[in-house]
RNA sequence: GCGGCGGUCGUCUAGCCUGGUCUAGGACGCCGGCCUUCCAAGCCGGAGAUCCCGGGUUCAAAUCCCGGCCGCCGCACCA
């Protein structure tokens, strides 16, 4: 019995949507290659994400790109290097493997954060700690780290590099840039589409779960003291999200709820605006990938499940057949987690600056001294004093003055009455202060994405597959049919290919006859097919069958490309006033 | 990484148990020709297979045995 997941990847490999990589040599899990039909497709769908969370922001979210090799030193700081890896041990009787830490930290109830693999082994050993499920002896402990290594350059064990696990680290590095660029307001997103390569354990399921794939992020950095999220409300208001919280899951409840998204922020199941407005907007681009509402919803990830990056995690999920969830893309409250460390570690100034509603009234103690008053005094020495004066910083000359003892101080060689320099508080009004803004991420699997449009389009009707694509996704956008192979008929059609193909990806069907070449095209998803019939020839029109209804509008030929123009824009080709024409029955 | 099952033209598959008749058969798809006036018609011809890879047993291996790779299922893993 073949689930749909096998009858989607069947034809999927069939009809070059993807493939698995290195075929000839055996294959290689976790890589899959794209065909032809799969570049358009995953391209159709990176340009629609691009328009929901870039084009429709681009006043305030810019798009980058980074390299993939990434020095050490980034994922260091980004936590990545020391949480991407996994110690595991292994049951040297039932060969079970276990998280060495998980471990230890159940058995002798003690943190194991942070501890290293001889460190656990020894804890393992000195506790003889056994196999959980047939007391076994453990082996020792080894490290998983799931990220790809590699060294940068000729002198490699001293450039230690990995393949970047996600795309988040070029935006944290590149955040004060892109602030100045942006005049230094925020909010502010940076987005990126790049791939990405984590070197999982045991990759299955196909396209789903990839060691290398493409990933679309954007990491958004906002003042949490005024987070101007009125998109929210704006855009929002209205909108409607099914979630399941890690509150409502850690109770044992399964099913989620549809709750209104300005809502949720208002009452705190999701703690960040931003989070929230992002999620909204993520949810209006999964229902345009073609996936209904009631087959999606956020689900919250528990503490323990969260990424060490995140405050707040929500899961995308999409219900796909077989595999049941399927997370498409993770929403994360990474606070002040990313920028605040790379500020440690690189020591680079990565603050945002806000203005103050009212100034700060800061005290200060200043040291003054009276130029007029020391001239006076020491006439020619007096600019010698001076420039020692000036190579003492005011802390420490407070200081001098407060420790001399007797009247005099010697400054530049000159004894000066310890009067003339006077200790003031004073007040200052500051009207900024440094912070480092708060960051929600929303972050997208571009081939998952390619999957569940796959799965969700296809259909099988009287044993035919029509892909019902949203015309924005489709691959191809318009086929070229003769009624018959005969001449003139594959002129004229020859003509209008080659009109057409300069404004969409178009495919001329060969083949068959016309009902033939019509079940070719639905099988694709091409949403129009222009054909060619015996009319055409005097009265240059041809007749545009649409896929879904199967029902055709006879148009002039200058008038094909204005009317499948519109068509791909959704607009009702069949009420411009063009004879329309019935489908017939088989 | 462990255990179970599997891997044959582009795709799906027959053959494997019971080794030789397999210079590996079929269907779909593909190519060429004929036919075809609107929803996968028909006819003729053709190309297309490292039988996953390596080793072993045997006079003889797609077929039996061992190892590896890949896939599926379960366990573990999935920042």
């Amino acid at each position: 019995m073949s689930s749909k997941y096998d009858k989607i990847m069947d034809f999927a490999v069939r009809k070059g949507f993807l493939w698995q990589s290195y075929e000839i040599y055996g294959g290689q899990a976790g890589f899959y290659d794209l065909g032809p039909l799969g570049v358009m497709l995953k391209n159709n769908i990176v340009e629609l994400w691009r328009e929901y969370f870039v084009k429709q922001h681009q006043d305030f979210v810019v798009e980058i790109e980074t390299p993939i090799i990434t020095p050490a030193m980034v994922l260091r700081a980004s936590g990545h290097e020391e949480n991407f890896t996994d110690y595991a041990v292994e049951c040297l009787q039932c060969h079970r493997i276990f998280r060495a830490d998980h471990l230890v930290e159940e058995k002798l109830g003690i943190s194991a954060e942070g501890l290293g693999a001889e460190e656990l082994d020894k804890l393992i050993r000195e506790n003889n700690i056994r196999c959980p499920v047939c007391g076994g002896a453990l082996g020792n402990v080894h490290k998983f780290l799931l990220l790809f290594q590699t060294h940068i350059g000729p002198y490699s064990p001293n450039n230690l590099a990995y393949l970047r696990p996600e795309a988040a680290q070029g935006m944290f590095i590149n955040f004060k840039r892109v602030y100045e660029l942006m005049r230094r307001r925020l909010p502010i997103g940076i987005a990126q589409i790049g791939r990405v390569a984590r070197n999982e354990i045991s990759p299955r399921q196909g396209p789903i779960r990839l060691r290398e794939f493409t990933i679309m992020e954007i990491e958004f950095f906002y003042d949490d003291t005024d987070p101007r999220c009125d998109l929210l409300y704006e855009n929002c208001a209205n909108e409607k999200i099914n979630i399941l919280t890690a509150e409502q899951r850690s109770r044992g409840e399964d099913r989620y709820v549809s709750v209104n998204v300005v809502e949720a922020y208002n009452e705190k199941m999701i703690v960040s605006p931003w989070l929230a407005y992002w999620m909204c907007i993520a949810k209006k681009f999964i229902n345009a990938l073609g996936v209904p509402n009631e087959k999606t919803y956020f689900e919250e990830k528990l503490p323990s499940e969260r990424a060490h990056y995140s405050k707040q995690t929500f899961d995308q999920i999409v219900f796909v057949e077989k595999l049941g969830k399927l997370e498409v893309s993770g929403h994360a409250y990474r606070h002040v987690y990313d920028l605040e460390r790379h500020i440690a570690f690189s020591k680079a100034d990565l603050y945002a600056i806000r203005q103050l509603k009212s100034p700060k009234i800061i005290k200060k103690r200043v040291i003054k001294y009276d130029k007029n008053a020391i001239v006076s005094m020491f006439g020619a020495k007096a600019s010698t004093i001076f420039r020692a004066l000036a190579t003492i910083n005011s802390e420490d000359l407070m200081k001098i003055v407060e420790e001399a003892k007797g009247d005099y101080i010697n400054i530049g060689g000159v004894d000066i009455p310890k009067n003339v320099l006077r200790i003031e508080t004073v007040e200052e009004s500051v009207w900024t202060e440094k912070f480092i803004p708060h960051v929600a991420e929303p972050s997208f699997g571009a081939e998952r994405l390619m999957y569940v449009v796959l799965e969700y389009a296809y259909n099988e009707e009287d044993g035919r597959t029509v892909l019902r694509i949203p015309k924005r996704l489709a691959p191809i956008k318009v086929g070229i049919a003769t009624l018959v192979d005969k001449e003139p008929l594959e002129k004229i059609a020859q003509e209008i290919f080659n009109m057409l193909k300069k404004f969409y990806y178009v495919q001329y069907l060969e083949g068959g006859s016309i009902g033939k070449k019509y079940a070719q095209a639905d099988e694709i998803g091409i949403p129009y097919v222009v054909t060619v019939d015996y009319d055409s020839i005097e009265k240059r029109d041809v007749t545009i069958r649409d896929r879904d209804t199967r029902k055709q509008i006879r148009v002039p030929i200058n008038d094909v490309v204005k009317v499948i123009d519109m068509g791909l824009k959704d607009i009702d080709i069949f009420g411009l006033g063009y004879p329309v024409i019935e489908p017939q029955s088989d």
